[in-house]
DNA sequence: TTAGTAAGTAAACGTTTGTTTACTATTAAA
DNA sequence: TTTAATAGTAAACAAACGTTTACTTACTAA
């Protein structure tokens, strides 16, 4: 039997996101995706069932597996409740600097309605990923160190502003005079930690 | 001469965006729209050069228009940094409830890079929007109420946790217990004010 | 009352869409 | 060396796409 082509596989993936990313889903069709990986068509069908398969895949595998492996490196749920969070926020920070298509990804899963029916259909929810994280913070609000909200609540309050700060840091990128410093950053981070702290 | 038929034109609008919402923007065709507000596709071209346009107008006028409309209802510039923030959150948090739609949009706007390719040739920024809110911002750094952050930081911090409750509103919307009560939702306003305070 | 004009329609334009058919290439196992 | 099976290709399919053409309708100003 003749094997896969990984490097096939990889090349629609990653020509795939940057499509999206670049020119957005509306334009991203199975001929120009084939066409731009050099391959036939026929065969973005061997390894996906459809488009949807292919879209579904590509962001729970590629963008969200990603994104949870950044900005859970060197994270450990024992860590105290300041350090934990700053390591996050560090890391998550980095990870978007460097990856802007991960940014983009990411505003777009929060709107897609494809998504969101793919989530509901395969019953994941968001305490799937980041469940380190979940552990974590619901140590500390036992401990009593931060204020007992809902976890949903507590993700959006710690780190939303996250996404928006990134966007903020690629705007202003070509800039001379850079906004987003790393103490500002860190000046965010200590805010908001000042905010949550019982 | 005949004159327009501004419901035909409302119902392209409204169309559009529940189309965009419900089925994402990758399921809108012209064609689609024509056919659901029982118009000819001719008639869409009457009233937007092409589709690139209609989604700009849509996005610019009826999107942000809407947002920015609601959040500021009775905000005042002149409020002090509790009353004028909370003013927002409790406006933003209403709209938003009530209108499910223009979160989605929000969100995608957020990463269309259709849409960012408009602003920078519209040389629309984000400052162009919520100028109240701003003016209220600078003044109160000057005051020293707040911490002297830069003025996209301080949005990120005070507002975009609010787009994240939001949507966790609707994600439990059908659950017997409610997440986002009122109670919650007043007492995040206060932690995040309690950070940047100085 | 009528001439002029923009609004609107029905039907079609050439392209591109997602996907499939019919075929060839490549490999592991026998 | 042959066999069986999957990977992959080139070309095509009907359907849908954004947009336009050719025409009709409805109203205003003269």
């Amino acid at each position: 039997m003749r094997p896969k082509d990984f490097e096939k596989e990889e090349a629609i993936r990653s020509i795939a996101l940057r499509i999206i990313a670049e020119e957005g889903l509306e334009n991203l069709s199975m001929q120009k995706l084939a066409k731009e990986a050099n391959i036939s068509p026929r065969t973005i069908y061997i390894k996906y069932e459809n488009k949807e398969d292919l879209l579904i895949k590509l962001f729970i595998d590629e963008v969200l597996g990603n994104y949870e492996k950044a900005v859970l490196e060197g994270f450990e749920e024992t860590m105290n409740f300041e350090e934990g969070v700053r390591k996050i926020w560090l890391n998550t920070f980095k990870y978007f600097k460097s990856n802007r298509q991960s940014y983009i990804l990411m505003q777009y899963g929060k709107s897609s309605p494809l998504l969101n029916k793919a989530f509901k259909e395969r019953n994941i929810n968001e305490g799937d990923f980041f469940a380190p994280v979940h552990r974590f913070l619901k140590r500390n609000i036992k401990n009593g160190t931060i204020k007992s909200f809902p976890i949903g609540v507590l993700r959006a309050l710690l780190f939303a502003p996250l996404l928006d700060l990134s966007n903020e840091y690629f705007e202003y990128k070509e800039r001379p005079k850079q906004i987003i410093t790393e103490k500002v950053l860190s000046d965010c981070c200590d805010a908001i930690i000042e905010g949550i702290k019982l």
